[in-house]
DNA sequence: AACAAATAGTACCGTACGGTACGGTTCGGC
DNA sequence: GCCGAACCGTACCGTACGGTACTATTTGTT
């Protein structure tokens, strides 16, 4: 059941900190043990009697960063069209944001670098804690969307992930490699309306009731 | 210069093969330099005088499955909008083929669990020899299809952009976490089927010179 | 046949790192 | 003030791995 969350001590969660610092500024292969617990003044043993095995810590890590994501959830109905789109600007400018971000960057490439081993619970962990949270809050806000007429009333998660690939694109893929992110803010906002427009362009709301929006 | 390729000779192909056969399946963690031996039956010193030292082998096995990206050259112009439309379909089909492919998702893993490393040469060769290739093919393609009228006429880097977001979407990066590519071929086609489709939506022939096809 | 170059196989070295053990110190409970 | 738990800091251990050295064997050349 995993209880939704031990959670961890503030001491804790400090040397997750320093622990983070490190992973962002070296990669996974700066994080030694030993590393960390120069980094946080803690001791080894602590760290292997907090966090089990080397793998524990790494996974702490993740879900302590993970657990960060907090998606507002706000009130989506009784929106006007473009308070709508608004919303959708906002969400894609949040998300470029994000995926730009050290941490981010850092976190993924930890647990795409580890995604070899079988079960991968690292790339598990980011995907349902991370990922997921973050396509569900645009999947609530698509819905409301498409129940107030906004856009096409279709699968949200079909929805979503097409919103997800005009925004994105191959951006992440090309950062994840080392490309630096060359957006600034402005560059994210211009594409942020760029891909709410195509989005709202292939899920007109006009559309009665076929699922197929561009067929 | 680089001289475009110095490439290797078949024994050291062999070996770079059976390497890259460690990579695929065990991840980085896998490639010792005793293990590549032992899988390639050659010996470690042999190893260093061919590839300098570890890193130098790893840059080897991605340039050289990098080399093999061929991407094919064909006449693009004299289209009609039907064979336009099916040769995109093509591009999807086989992007979506290579992307969930083991050989790249290792490859990428690799690359990206390196990109930490300032310079990260791995990731820099990966996007050089393998996406900018594949990038420029499509680029190639749409450009004749806009001199042909089959799309409008824009950038074709933000045009080829936006393809790759509809084809691929969040998938690659849910795969290169360990998520299972569930995708047969069956459903890739489809999937090609549609985000040409939405492509074409975005980008229709019918547009004078308005460089947004949204806006 | 003689020789040189390249290579396989193995043994070896140094080090870095995961993990453990231990002494000294702080801190809360009684 | 006393005790035990938690913890820091450090020292320590075993191993795995990157890299080198050496020998035996093959291969190609004259």
């Amino acid at each position: 059941m995993t209880a939704t969350g031990p959670e961890f001590t503030p001491r804790q969660n400090e040397v997750l900190a320093s622990a983070l610092r490190l992973v962002v500024e070296g990669g996974e292969k700066a994080l030694t043990t030993a590393a960390v617990a120069r980094a946080a003044n803690c001791s080894k043993e602590s760290l292997y009697r907090w966090f089990g095995d080397r793998d524990g810590l790494l996974a702490a890590i993740v879900a302590h960063q993970a657990s960060k994501v907090r998606v507002p959830h706000e009130n989506d109905y009784q929106l006007s069209a473009s308070a709508f789109r608004e919303r959708l600007v906002t969400f894609a400018e949040d998300l470029l944001t994000v995926l730009a971000g050290d941490t981010s960057l850092a976190l993924n490439r930890l647990a795409i670098g580890q995604a070899s081993r079988e079960g991968s619970p690292l790339g598990r962990l980011l995907l349902e804690r991370g990922r997921l949270r973050i396509a569900t809050r645009a999947r609530v806000l698509l819905e409301a969307g498409a129940a107030q007429g906004h856009i096409a009333a279709v699968d949200a998660t079909e929805a979503y992930r097409t919103l997800y690939g005009l925004i994105v694109r191959d951006a992440h893929g090309r950062w994840l490699l080392g490309q630096e992110p060359e957006g600034t803010e402005a560059d994210f906002a211009a594409r942020a309306n760029l891909s709410v427009d195509q989005f709202l362009t292939l899920f007109p709301p006009d559309a009665q009731d076929t699922g197929h929006p561009a067929g």
